[in-house]
DNA sequence: GCACGCGATGCAATCGATTGCATTGCGGCC
DNA sequence: GGCCGCAATGCAATCGATTGCATCGCGTGC
């Protein structure tokens, strides 16, 4: 039990040769330096001794470590896991090790985390955790560390990013919400110191207004976080401030799925009296009553682009200016949440 | 941008001292053999100068890593976020660094994954991923390499663990549905090379007998997997070779759900006509349509204890007996997934 | 038969931190 | 006033792999 690794010196004096003959036999780049019957001698070896080389020495001399450090807010969050999920395929593939740390921006760890990470000498960053203006990731990258982030997008463009057309989404929900006849639509919508929530609140805007929806600004309110408890506290907001309205846009499924909790509790049916929509198709909000409609991203597929970027960054290639910030497609997902107005039923109630 | 990082040496030159010097001053463990005054010094340029200590050096001269792996089969599946997130919290208190994988053992990248981990020099190593029988798992074990299952347990004793009380769940479960008046329940089984699959299914067949419900063999059918799909491929089973049953017990969440599905699609309502029930108390179960009836399980706190207890190892002290193998107490949590059975309303139904 | 060249391998420095041991200097004690 | 001892710091080896350069030996060409 737990005897010492074996080292390539071991594998050396074992073949009787030096160690630097079989670092290189065993490494395919330099293999053709050695004669191949001595290459083949030292692979045997190699793997009669179990030989597993030393990543600390090897990260020492060629400050290297084939680590990445994947950055999110909360893995308990259930849109990450599929984007960790794709991020980690295409990692092992290419031999590369995920650190993941949960770090919210504007939490105390944030900084220590970050520089643990850069202490473990990680050769890249994958940040879903970000909020516009994080000073210490700027930090890093302008310290030359290669970062891609995901989801989010920081303010410098100089980091390449994979996001979703947040635009798109929620032009084809406001046209959903229309074609069912709605015309007054509150929006649940997100942080604006997040580029999603930002970026969504603002194509609801646009596209409310040429649509022709009813644009008061009481009509909107903003989470402070995107929980389904922010979700319920949101929709009881504008619920008691008494617009009228039959329909609410939410800038993510969980605070959609906060609001019907709370239409819930308030009595009022969704989708008969109030339609209500997300933004995700997380996994399973099919399988929730009532099933949401949603915008649906590509998660995984999201995860497996950040990470190849960043591959493709650390294997010498510059990113070309057009495949920097990739913006994925998205797809509405009608569903059961959202149905046609009842006719101005909402009218009738009092405070 | 990308200058070369501070190391010891250049905080080293500018207070005028040596580099073993410095390391001490940094070090709370042998501050004391510096003078107060020189390692004020010492610590003012080293934050001056932004220096952060080589990880790969320090590794290679300690051989430790401060790293440690987190094997799962699939982060996707809901139920493991949670437990990854104790894990997390916990090694980041202690300044340690969590390497995630995502492998399933009878996977052909199973063996290079842990290679993987093992070349990088983790100092330990938490499984989720296991079955029993993994020799490649036992391999890693002998060579002295700490572990610590968690939800499973390895055969071998001496790898501690943090499960949750499956027979106990399973208990509260039936005695739930014969409160109710079912008499006659199927189980869909989990895999038998899995130990929850394994416990859970024993907890079964033992307490159905000692209850008094009918157990019958073909009202057990074995899952291959724990999916969605499979849940659904297994109650379309138990319903086609027509014993009569009232309820379902499924070994986890996601094939109750899957379960849920197919009586959907049979037009067979639930709880009506048949009731089902999970085991895990996965995020959101609560708000599926039926709500689902489970046990819940402290995932998160499973996830923290493990980390905790390989924390303990690593710091010395050996875990005593006692501690070796924790049992957490589950929770029997009643939703609408089961109801009274209905008066042999299945009797009827002819293929 | 000798020199040259090149293919194959060895040598040794290097990466940055830790740590046992050597050295220095100073105060206290007799 | 000299010596002992301890506190504070320096010295140098070390961890294991990579890699530029030196060296060796052999074949080839003339």
């Amino acid at each position: 039990m737990s005897r010492r690794r074996t080292t390539l010196k071991d594998v050396a004096e074992e073949v009787g040769v030096h160690t630097s003959t079989v670092s290189r036999a065993l490494n395919p780049e330099t293999r053709h330096f050695i004669r191949p019957e001595v290459a083949e001698r030292i692979q045997a070896a190699s793997e009669r001794l179990n030989y597993r080389p030393n990543a600390a020495a090897y990260s020492l001399r060629t400050n290297k470590t084939r680590i990445i450090g994947v950055v999110i807010p909360d893995i308990a969050n259930p849109v990450f896991p599929p984007i960790i999920r794709g991020i980690e395929d295409v990692l092992s593939e290419r031999g590369y090790l995920a650190i993941l740390v949960n770090s919210e921006p504007n939490n105390a760890r944030h900084g220590a985390v970050l520089d643990a990470l850069q202490s473990r000498g990680v050769d890249g960053l994958i940040m879903a955790s970000l909020e516009l203006g994080d000073s210490i990731i700027r930090g890093m990258i302008e310290d030359g560390l290669p970062a891609v982030t995901v989801n989010r997008r920081a303010e410098d463009a100089d980091v390449p990013s994979v996001t979703n057309d947040e635009d798109q989404g929620i032009r084809l929900i406001l046209e959903h919400l229309k074609g069912l006849g709605h015309s007054r639509v509150a929006n649940v919508a997100g942080p604006q110191r997040i580029s999603t929530g930002k970026a969504r609140f603002e194509a609801f805007r646009r596209h409310a207004r040429s649509m022709g929806f009813d644009t008061s600004e009481d009509l909107v309110v903003f989470a402070q976080s995107l929980n389904e408890a922010e979700g319920e506290r949101c929709a009881a907001g504008l619920l008691d401030s008494l617009p009228r309205f039959t329909a609410i846009v939410a800038s993510n499924d969980r605070l959609a799925v906060g609001a019907i909790s709370l239409l819930r509790q308030r009595g009022i049916a969704c989708p008969a009296e109030m339609s209500v929509t997300g933004f995700n198709d997380m996994p399973m909000v099919d399988r929730f009553e009532p099933p949401l409609t949603t915008v649906r991203v590509q998660q995984y597929e999201v995860g497996r682009l950040a990470a190849s970027m960043l591959m493709k960054r650390l294997e010498g290639g510059e990113l070309e200016p057009a495949e920097k910030h990739i913006v994925m497609p998205v797809e509405l997902v009608v569903r059961a949440s959202t149905a046609k107005p009842a006719i101005e039923r909402r009218v009738a109630r009092g405070r």
